[in-house]
This record gives C-alpha cells, sequence and structure tokens, in this order.
DNA sequence: GCCCAATGTAAACAGTGATTACAAAAATAT
DNA sequence: ATATTTTTGTAATCACTGTTTACATTGGGC
C-alpha cells in the first residue's frame, strides 16, 4: 500500500529488515491507518517473505510497539528544535513565546502524524503491552521538555512554581488540544493564532 | 469472546439482529477491544450465519459507525444525570459544582469505557466515514451540555461571557483530561480530587 | 391466499496473523 | 581455513477474517 516493491536484493539475508519494516510503517502511516497494516503487505513489498517479519517481532503488535516509540523519538526531536535543550528563555515575554512554540509542536506533530499519533497513545498497544518501560520512559522524555518550560514561566513570574499537578494539567490542554483539533477546524473558531491562544490560556490557569 | 452463544432461535428471521448485533458489540467494548471485533465471532455468538449480519451493515465499519453513535447516546445520558436539563444553578457555588460534575462525568465515562470511547474519537472510523452529519450532530448534542454549564458560570460571573473559543478550549480540557488520566494514575499525583481540581482550573482560565 | 420485499443460509474467495519444518548464510571457534 | 553454531531467510500450512454470491425462508400488504 505505502510504495510498491521495494528491495529486490540478491542476498539471501535482507540486511535490516528489522529497521526496514518500521520503516515502512512509519511510511504506511502518512498515508492511512498503520494500526490496520499486514505484515504480509509489508513483507512482500520489501521482498521477504511473511514468515521472516516473525524473525523480528514475535507478534504483530510488537511491530506496532516499536513504531512508537519511534513516534516519541520524532516527537521529541520536534520538541528539541522548539526549544533547543542548551537554551534559555532571556525574559517573560521569550519564556511566554517558548511555552507556546513547544504547545504548537506537539499540536502540529499530532496533526501531521495523525496515524502514528494515534498509534503512540493506543491505551491496548503500548500500555497494556507487558513491560510498558521503554515507552513511558520515551514518554516522560518529552515530558521533560514541558517541565523546563514551566520552570522558565515561573521563573520570570508567569505562573507559580510548577508541581505534578500544574504539569499535568499543561500536558492534558495540549494533549487534548492535539486530539481535538482536526473537529476543531471544521467548526468555525475565531480565526488567529487559535492553538497558541488555548496554550496561552494555560499560562492564565496557572497564573 | 464478550459471551457464549445467546440465541438458540426457532425462527427463521432473528428479529432484531440489527440491534442485537450493537448489543453485542457494546458489551464487547465492556471487555476488550471493541474495533478488532469479529463479525463472524459475533454472528456466531448470535446464532446466525456470518451473512446475515450483511443485511444490516453494508461493511464492517458501518457497525463501528453505529456502536460510536450509541456511545455518544450513552454519554449524552451520563450528562443529563449530572446536569438535568430542566435544572438551573442556584448560585456562584452551584454553577461551579455542576461545571466540576459534568468533567467528572465525562471523564468517567472515557475511564469506564475505554475501547468504545476510543472508537466514538478515532478520526478514521467515524470522521472519515462519508456522511459525518450524525454522529457529528451527537457530539454537538452533548456539547450543548458544556455551553450550558458554561453560560451557567458566566451568569455567576466566575468566568467571561462564553465564546466558541473559551467552549472549545473547555472541551480540550476535559477530553485531555479523559484521555490521559489513565497514565496519570500510573504517575502518582498530588492525591485529592483530581479531576475536580483540574476542571476548576479551567475556570480560572476562563475567568 | 398470493406475491414480494426483507431477512436468513451455505458455499466460496482472497487476504490475514501465526506456526512449523527446513535451507542458506554469517559469525564464531578450533 | 575449516567446521560448527546462530541468525535469518523460505515454503507450506492452519485457522480465521471480511465480503460476495446464489439460493432459501419468511412475514406483511394486496
Amino acid at each position: 500500500m505505502p510504495f510498491a516493491k521495494i528491495s529486490q536484493r540478491t542476498t539471501h539475508h535482507h540486511g535490516n529488515l528489522r529497521e526496514a519494516l518500521i520503516d515502512y510503517a512509519i511510511a504506511a502511516a502518512r498515508e492511512g491507518i498503520v494500526d490496520r497494516l499486514s505484515l504480509r503487505q509489508a513483507s512482500r513489498d520489501l521482498g521477504v517473505s511473511p514468515g521472516a517479519a516473525y524473525r523480528h517481532f514475535a507478534v504483530r503488535q510488537e511491530l506496532m510497539h516499536a513504531v512508537a516509540q519511534r513516534g516519541f523519538d520524532m516527537l521529541a526531536q520536534r520538541f528539541e528544535v522548539a526549544l533547543p535543550f542548551n537554551s534559555t528563555a532571556q525574559d517573560a515575554g521569550d519564556a511566554r513565546a517558548r511555552f507556546i512554540a513547544l504547545g504548537q509542536a506537539y499540536v502540529d506533530f499530532a496533526q501531521e502524524n495523525r496515524s502514528l499519533w494515534r498509534l503512540m497513545f493506543d491505551p491496548y498497544g503500548l500500555l497494556a503491552c507487558g513491560e510498558k518501560t521503554a515507552e513511558v520512559g520515551a514518554r516522560a522524555a518529552t515530558y521533560e521538555w514541558l517541565a523546563k518550560s514551566l520552570q522558565e514561566l515561573a521563573d520570570h513570574a508567569l505562573i507559580a512554581p510548577p508541581t505534578a499537578g500544574s504539569q499535568f494539567f499543561a500536558w492534558t490542554v495540549i494533549h487534548g488540544l492535539s486530539d481535538l483539533y482536526d473537529a476543531a477546524v471544521s467548526q468555525d473558531l475565531p480565526d488567529s493564532h487559535r492553538v497558541a491562544h488555548h496554550v496561552a490560556l494555560i499560562i492564565e490557569a496557572l497564573g
């Protein structure tokens, strides 16, 4: 589905089938429902027998697992761009702008990767799947950026000192926004700076 | 899966297969991933041939469609309990309590019906499926309660007069909370009145 | 009582996740 | 360098799925 047959390899071994499968799934995510991806189709397109995939993923869900993890990495990368980790807010306005940029990055990513996004937060996929340490860890990593940004806001007296509760609140709002923003477009909302405006409201709430 | 063979009917016609299938799926949702429900399994358990289901749903997705719609009805029912429609807030405290009850109802429903919940907000299921008027309509109906509650808050000077933007913001927060609350439990947050506290923050933001 | 639309059945199709027994190649040890 | 072991592939097979088709049964309206 995502793209036609790719590798006419001549060697018996594919070389990097595991990563190739993840790449394939990520590409598939961009133009459809990654969760509904067929292992057989993927194997076929990669020029490999169906059974081969099972050397790398004991079960279909395990591939989805890996894909979601990759998704969290991609998200973290976005955060790093929006909020380079070795940078700091200069003043209150800067802290505010950086916080909004963070929220915007989150929403943008969700919108540009709907299908992957949904997979990442599937409570039946990752969260229910045995050892959830890894991906919860990855999520926690992205959580760090939020913590940092909130701290900056507090440092410039825009909000009260952050707590676990306020951090969760901020995440909640941005996450909800990411999930619903599409639907919002279909309704007619006030036009300008929509995401920015909503993210800014978080600052009000925590002020 | 959800429950074993049910109807040993003697008549040729089932009588109400369509509703029976939806009921079955709703029951299935309570103990697993409704989205992964098998039409054949369902038909089997209902004592009917696989093809029979196709007299009522041209395609599997159409059943999911109907199930999600039922989900919105169930949610609306919760709202009606939390906020009887022919009642009004007496004072500011009342308005506040009612708003929080509304949010709590939303979160509770999401948590008690995780699988159904996820189906309801699947952007690939309903929203992408042709004529989305019906379920968007249903969603809009639940939206009315939120509008009413916000208006009550404004009437008692707890927030500024509601706008489309502020309404969307409130929805966003409550929705995000519903989606993430499970994950939150796994972290250790301040203990008491968690949902209530977060919903209350919406009032701060819109004040 | 007859006809017809609605609703069921049975059998088939292609496609799926997964398992198994076996082959080829790469890595490693001798 | 050769033998052995581990990794990674193949082919065939299983039970199951969504969906379609041709055919049977039924209940309601004339």
